[in-house]
RNA sequence: GGCGGCGUAGUCCAACGGCAGAGACAGGCGACUUAAAAUCGCUCCAGUAUGGGUUCGAAUCCCAUCGCCGCCA
């Protein structure tokens, strides 16, 4: 097929030159060609991990987008650090292995090397000297490092952060560890032969593959990220986040307020003597120690309605409560809920299921006797693993009360009203049950309470009598940290006499042994329990066979590309400073550096930890104050932010097209961070687990990692599907890139719609967005007789006409703000009615042609690269300062005032832009139009927005 | 079941609460051509999922319903 441009000549002629010149690498501070004066940016995409089968169409949209936004942030002044880099370990790597015999390293290097260069080919401009690779030993060395400062960490409640071992007043210190060893069950899968964590199993099926997963006691690293809960929720506040993101993380780390309350629980033959105990009674129990069971409500007002309780088939007290006469269906009951999932157990639709124990417990509140069940929709990982029922305001309780004849007793009504419920055994079918929230009744001390009060009022109670106490709840876990696997960092540990202890800091990197079978050891073992050599660390100590997950590697890289060749440090301190520094972010652009200047703040602290911003005079809003720190707290405990934060959306821009944005303090180093939405939750919630406790450390200077954060949205197949091979509608990039370049490939990919949005391909919008930059090369060049190309003799030297000025800067003004709001389909939609204006007029001044191409640069910069130099540009057009626009070209003598009548549209009328509301009022009443809808009818009101419309409300 | 997001021409998508159209695809017509492709020009096409509400004015804000997608159960 013919080229309507030779884009197949240009596009590899570039990628070499900015590969020979470098052109995207950026130095860190103190390197040569390091400018201080320009401010830093730092645009980030997510960890790729580069498997065998290569890029689709979906995967560069993130990386396209992030290039743009680089590109143009070069070129408003910016040292822009855009790196790109390999998450190389993985499970996928070594099934390969265990399956052809070849080392995954082979395969790893492989598959990098395809990956790179499907996006060498699109054109995106990393600085390759930076690529990090998590499988060198040079990084893991660090990721090792980490691990051992977790390892050597715990976290002081009393200071909220996390705070070396050596701080630790307490016994036992590895009961406190950030990383520790527990013997908890866990989710072993036997066919990838090793433990996943809870957020690698969906539906009872391992993430990857598909497998089932069951449950296992087995010794495991864990990460104490529990500790970190409510700090993760807090610190959200500061971020550029989507709300729909942040909802995700404050759900999965699903905080709940609400009680721990002590049940006693008596024996059979104490059940048999007392038919009931006071509350005082239950108050003695706990004092001398009795056996209790705890659980934990979000609802303790409707403790009075608890007749029943239930525990996890697996508590451990089911064994010593359960009566003699009931052990049989109880062992049955066990036996058959073990080969259930979680999800079986939990899903509502299903009929619940349980056996009664025999055995009793007292409710503290009225020393009422209850009986105590198992069930399974009840999960011992999930609180306490025991609850009290209360079927009347419990959906799930309602159910299995109902179906096992167990009394429900109304304590909360939806209206205020006195009292009077039932206690008897549920036969009664038409009660409701009602889950909301009301007043309190059939609940002695809180009766006539509204829930909120009610729950304050009976937690006292609890609490001034040792019975309960207000209580946290988190529905996040700790994150089990080991894998049995060999492709992945082993852990810097040694284990002697059955205890664990750290390598020191000069062994690391420790590195895998070389192996020669992968296979999973089919009885829990890692495969690096093989290595008979390498395991034996001295006469006593044998090294911790388990490996690290995939996460491991990701939950720093960024930090990283930093400073990727650092041998001494994990990010050497100047470089994290600069490329992560939480100052606010006062400059948009190089240009307004001067306004920036303006801004009291810079507390001098010689750390850079802690920032007091006070105000802007580059903030037209003047909403914008945020104070973070003091300078007397160095390792930032009380990163808590006060104040309010400017819109993002909102950037106010000065008439000189500076955008000068808002002082705003910026917990998080990445200035932005683009990437899917399948990691909102998991490599989100670790990295920034890490960081923290970095931070807390004294290793970084800010408490995030990332401050704004845009997802983008999923490619689908060309029928409306997702993408997949059995579905057989995956596109491959080099394909369309062969066939229409490049920066076809680049423009189409942005222009199909917004980023964050889901959208399907097609190949005819590519052929439409190829014709768009075919006419840009037309519109500079001319095709000869010969089928070459040459600089076309319509390109001249003149001014611009005014209607031409007003397009140009019109362009320049969109493109401007739409990259700022990465809209980048209505900015490549200007350029079209740009390019569009231009195209039949006979001359074309060289001024404007080569504003079109530095605005187009960032989309298409391999052909507008080629144009620059044919029209005489010297250096590459990657270097050129973007331009700004000049409002006043922009506003007409004359504008078009719009006259409705009630709402509609009845006329229109032209005034001078500088008209009066009254000048317009009259010229609206003088339309002949208007005069006859008003016709005898009464004006009641007349609204003027000047500069737009006229609206006349008539009765 | 709960939470969140999205529903605008045949299609992908635009539209500070103010004239429903920036752009593109597809379609139609014309110019160029012996013809076609390519190119250039012109053009058809929706009252914004549905029903209420707020407002002088609603695609936009609020409520409900339906449909699709995501997350959690």
């Amino acid at each position: 097929m013919r080229k309507p441009y030779p884009f197949d000549r240009i596009e590899p002629k570039w990628q070499a030159a900015w590969e020979a010149a470098r052109t995207f690498h950026v130095p860190n501070p103190g390197e040569p060609g390091f400018d201080p004066a320009q401010p830093k940016y730092y645009v980030l995409d997510m960890f790729p991990y580069p498997s065998g089968a290569g890029l689709h169409v979906g995967h560069p949209i993130g990386y396209i987008a992030t290039d743009i936004i680089a590109r143009f942030k070069r070129m408003r002044g910016f040292n822009v650090l855009h790196p790109m880099g390999w998450d190389a370990f993985g499970l996928p790597a070594e099934q390969y292995a265990i399956k052809t015999g070849q080392h995954p390293a082979i395969t790893t290097a492989r598959n990098v090397a395809r990956f790179k260069k499907q996006l060498e080919i699109i054109g995106l401009g990393y600085d390759w000297q930076r690529e990090i690779n998590t499988t060198d030993p040079g990084y893991y060395k660090w990721t090792q490092w980490i691990f051992l400062q977790l390892y050597n960490a715990w976290f002081n409640p009393a200071t909220n952060k996390a705070e070396p071992v050596s701080t630790y007043t307490g016994e036992d210190v590895d009961s406190v560890r950030l990383a520790y060893v527990s013997e908890a069950p866990v989710n072993w899968c036997p066919a990838l032969g090793t433990v996943l964590a809870n957020e690698e199993v969906i539906d009872g099926k391992s993430e990857v593959g598909g497998h089932p997963v069951e449950r296992r006691p087995m010794r495991q690293w864990m990460l104490r990220i529990t500790a970190y809960a409510q700090r993760l929720i807090d610190e959200l506040d500061g971020l550029d986040w989507p709300e729909s993101i942040q909802l995700l993380q404050r759900n999965w780390i699903g905080r709940s307020e609400g009680a721990e309350v002590h049940f006693p629980i008596l024996s059979a033959t104490q059940a048999e003597g007392s038919e009931e105990l006071t509350s005082s009674g239950a108050m003695n129990w706990m004092r001398i120690g009795g056996t209790h069971v705890t659980v934990f409500t979000t609802r303790p007002d409707t403790l009075f309605g608890a007749t029943y309780m239930v525990l996890a088939p697996e508590h451990k007290l089911v064994d010593a409560i359960t009566t003699e006469e009931q052990w049989p269906a109880v062992r049955d009951y066990r036996e058959r809920t073990a080969r259930k999932s979680d999800l079986e157990r939990t899903e509502l639709s299903k009929e619940k299921t349980g056996v009664f124990t025999g055995a009793y417990a007292i409710n503290p509140v009225n020393g009422e006797r209850i009986p105590i069940w198992i069930a399974d929709y009840v999960l011992l990982g999930y609180g306490t693993g025991a609850i009290m029922a209360v079927p009347a305001h419990d959906e799930r309780d309602f159910e299995f009360a109902q179906k096992y004849a167990l009394p429900i007793r109304e304590v909360v009504s939806p209206e205020p009203r006195l009292s009077g419920g039932g206690t008897s055994p549920c036969d009664m079918p038409l009660l409701e049950c009602f889950a909301g929230e009301g007043y309190a009744v059939n609940s002695a001390i809180i009766d006539g309470l509204p829930t909120a009060e009610a729950k304050v009022k009976i937690t006292a109670w609890l609490e001034e009598r040792g019975l309960g106490k207000k209580t946290i709840n988190y529905k996040l876990r700790d994150w089990l940290f080991s894998r049995q696997r060999y492709w992945g960092e082993p852990f810097p540990i040694v284990w002697e006499h059955g205890k664990h202890r750290p390598l020191p800091e000069n062994e690391l990197p420790l590195t895998p042994p070389p192996l020669d079978d992968f296979k999973p050891t089919g009885t829990g073992e890692p495969p690096l329990a093989k290595a008979t050599e390498w395991i034996r660390y001295s006469e006593n100590a044998t090294r911790e066979t388990n490996t690290m997950p995939q996460w491991a590697g990701s939950c720093w890289y960024y930090l990283r590309y930093c400073d990727p060749g650092n041998a001494a440090r994990f990010i050497g301190e100047t470089a994290e400073r600069y490329w992560m520094g939480g100052k606010p972010d006062v400059s948009a652009s190089a240009e307004s550096r001067t306004a920036a200047k303006t801004i009291v703040g810079s507390s001098g602290d010689p750390a850079g930890m802690a920032n007091t911003i006070v105000g802007s005079s580059g903030d037209p809003a003047g909403t914008a104050k945020t104070i973070v720190d003091g300078p007397g707290d160095p390792a930032g405990t009380a990163n808590t932010i006060v104040g309010s934060f400017a819109d993002h959306a909102g950037t106010p821009k000065t008439s000189a097209g500076t955008p000068a944005e808002a002082s705003r303090m910026r917990p998080g180093g990445v200035d932005l961070y683009v990437g899917g939405t399948e990691h909102a939750v998991l490599h989100l919630l670790y990295a920034r687990f890490w960081h923290k406790v970095l931070f807390d450390l004294g290793h970084l200077s800010t408490p995030e990692p990332f401050q704004r954060l845009v997802n983008q949205g999923m490619m689908l197949g060309e029928d409306g599907q997702k993408m997949s091979k059995s579905r057989g509608n995956v596109v491959n990039p080099d394909d369309v890139i062969a066939e229409y370049g490049a920066d076809a490939f680049r423009c189409y990919e942005m222009f199909m719609g917004p980023l964050e949005q889901m959208k399907p391909w097609s190949m005819t919008g590519v052929e439409g967005v190829s014709r768009f930059l075919a006419r840009v090369w037309r519109l500079i060049m001319e095709e000869k007789q010969d089928g070459s190309w040459a600089l076309s003799p319509g390109v001249q030297e003149t001014e611009p006409d005014k209607a031409q000025l007003k397009v140009i800067h019109g362009t320049i003004k969109k493109v401007t703000g739409d990259i700022e709001t990465l809209s980048f389909n209505t900015a490549i939609s200007a350029m079209m009615v740009f390019v569009n204006a231009f195209t039949n007029a006979e001359v074309k001044p060289l001024s404007a042609m080569r504003t079109l191409l530095v605005l187009l640069n960032p989309f298409a910069p391999h052909l507008t690269e080629e144009l620059w130099e044919t029209l005489g540009g010297t250096s590459t057009i990657a270097n050129q300062p973007w331009p700004s626009f000049d409002e006043s070209y922009l506003v007409e003598d004359e504008i078009e005032i719009v006259l409705q009548i009630n709402g509609k549209l009845r006329d229109k009328i032209v005034v001078r832009k500088d008209a009066t509301k009254e000048q317009v009022e009259a010229a609206a009443r003088d339309s002949a139009k208007i005069a006859e809808w008003t016709a005898g009818k009464e004006i009641k009101k007349v609204i003027v927005v000047p500069g737009k419309l006229v609206n006349i409300v008539v009765g």
